[in-house]
DNA sequence: TTCCGTAACCCAAACGTTTGGGCCAAACGT
DNA sequence: ACGTTTGGCCCAAACGTTTGGGTTACGGAA
């Protein structure tokens, strides 16, 4: 591995110790594995390659970098880490990046303007080729003005403007929440639909109205509720929606979390969920299958979507012209939507 | 920001317009911000901290990493950070590193050794600074081996032999845990114990069962049950336990995720989780006290744990001799051991 | 035989920074 | 007045890599 006060084994000291010029050996490690056009002989490269792989050569970044001016490092910019959602579509992203020699360096945005503007700074400062945002909202001046100015990113999870992104089909996925409540009877409603400015949110309570409303249904606005994407903000908004006369017979949490703590509200009302009330959620966070009361979800391929983020950006690093993506989202129906059923 | 093609601004770039050296405005620019010791006179260097600020100057860290041979880039590994008690950890390291100028690289081990190997070597191929593990594991011969190498680390959230490490006090935390059933008359009792390469559980368990050991009350072996740190596992071998004959009035389970997957294998029992049995987890993740059945749990602050690791690494990177640290859990009493009560 | 092509290398510059040595002039001490 | 310090700056080398441009030497074509 790395040997203890022994100098870094480079490029020099292994041409050195071959008798040749650190070009040379450049040049036959760099060159697709085998034949390069202009490589070394047959024999001097594979001398070459063994030697280097015996003292374990690992190029120094920092010099190449230098160099070619690019960095193979990848900044991520997530509202945050702790989120699962969030970590889940990272480790996607990650996992691509590794297959591809690249490092992903993650930071948090707290979905706070300043702190976003800091840490991407800061990525930028670290000369990344490339930049992932997880955190874009609805109409983003910043994103508009960091692509004015030439920075390359690609969105995942949230989309924004027309800058490219890969995201859930969100209003599909609303779509199938709708078409299950509404198929299990329920007509009266009620959606727990995130932060306004997060195009998930906003995308998947568009999708549900909109399917109800092409079933002559109208969801009215005040049956539309914005809360965090987290357990405490769910619980105290289906609380809020619980606590009125006339309560719905069904919640759709666009959110797993923001679900959970409508689950606990409704049991705060001694109403028992699945029968006397009917709480779905999204994403199918791997808690939603475990609960006590198995939770009905949204399923959402995150880690693939982070996976297609990361080569959606190395397309266009390359310089390719490249289309947002948007993955198909597939029902998680469970207890907390109705009569226990086996889950999928 | 960053301009679209304009040159980026360089020490040069500085030093010509101003008519001065390069070596100068580097000087002025590293030095502590007012006078350092071969700094320039006050009116230059006014000059040209005043033009790097304008110009947005970022120093490109190829250039200062090659020639120092230092990165600012501390690489961590943990077993997931999809594991909320890692990325929340992970926050707090990497929140301590910004505050210093550092950059943190993250990647997952999976608990599994050739992964660690290979991540490892990525982020020592990167030239990292040093490295924070979240995955040790007790007798850890690939850790004893990178320490003989030279490389410099430290461990965070589990200990392993006496490397310097960060971590709870899981020993008293498990304590805590017995205390408090044994408090509420439960002498009949069972533990969820995680991997058995874990200090985390072992050290919990250890806490816990001795606890009852010194007031005379013996855990059998058959009560101590191994499984992942994540709901399904906890699930599983929770209903194990509550199938046996004479089960257990409660169960401490090392990890919350694990002791939600408990409660669900408790209701599919049709047990009343807080009356007919008790059941507490560990690391008082947000979710416990938002669960329908809230979740007594024991508190731990992890993010200050990541905080005092990345702390603890530089401090072994300038040179010092440190010691690990182990901090105090609290009990967070709650529902699922008991009548309901106020929540701390 | 001469000339060209090419395989197999070597040479050298450049990327941006840091840092141990200068060097000059002004300030100071005696 | 003369030597010494020191403030303020410049010089140059080095870190490891990549890459456009040589330079040989040899094989084959004319």
């Amino acid at each position: 591995m790395a040997d203890p006060k022994a100098r870094p084994v480079t490029l020099r000291s292994i041409a050195d110790q071959l008798g040749l010029h650190v070009s040379t050996v450049s040049r036959v490690l760099n060159g697709p594995s085998e034949g390069g056009a202009r490589a070394a002989s047959g024999d001097t490269a594979e001398r070459i390659r063994r030697l280097a792989a015996e003292l374990g050569y690992q190029p120094d970044p920092h010099g190449s970098g230098l160099r070619t001016g690019r960095s193979r490092l990848v900044g991520v910019l997530v509202p945050r880490l702790s989120d699962l959602v969030l970590s889940t579509i990272y480790e996607g992203i990650d996992e691509a990046a590794g297959e591809r020699g690249l490092t992903t360096i993650a930071a948090n945005s707290l979905d706070d303007d300043e702190t976003r503007r800091t840490r991407t700074k800061m990525l930028l400062a670290r000369r990344v080729d490339g930049l992932i945002f997880g955190d874009a909202r609805l109409d983003d001046a910043f994103l508009d003005r960091l692509a004015t100015d030439g920075v390359r990113f690609v969105l995942v999870n949230r989309r924004a403007g027309n800058h490219p992104s890969v995201t859930p089909d969100d209003r599909l996925g609303g779509r199938l929440a709708a078409e299950h409540l509404l198929g299990l009877g329920h007509t009266d409603v009620a959606v727990i639909a995130g932060p306004p400015f997060a195009s998930t949110g906003a995308d998947r309570t568009a999708g549900f109205v909109g399917h109800y409303r092409e079933h002559g249904i109208r969801v009215p606005d005040d049956r539309v509720l914005h809360s965090p994407f987290d357990t405490s903000g769910g619980r105290a908004v289906a609380d809020r929606l619980l606590r009125s006369p006339n309560r719905p017979t069904a919640i759709f949490a666009v959110n797993d979390f923001a679900a959970i703590g409508a689950l606990g509200a409704a049991r705060d009302h001694g109403l028992h969920v699945g029968t006397d009330i009917a709480i779905m959620g999204y994403n199918d966070t791997p808690l939603a299958a475990e609960l006590p009361i198995p939770l009905t979800s949204v399923a959402v391929p995150m880690r693939e979507i982070g996976r297609r983020a990361l080569e959606l950006l190395t397309r266009l690093l390359a310089g390719e012209n490249v289309d947002s993506e948007r993955l198909r989202p597939v029902l998680a129906p469970r207890a907390s939507t109705g009569p226990r059923r086996t889950g999928p």
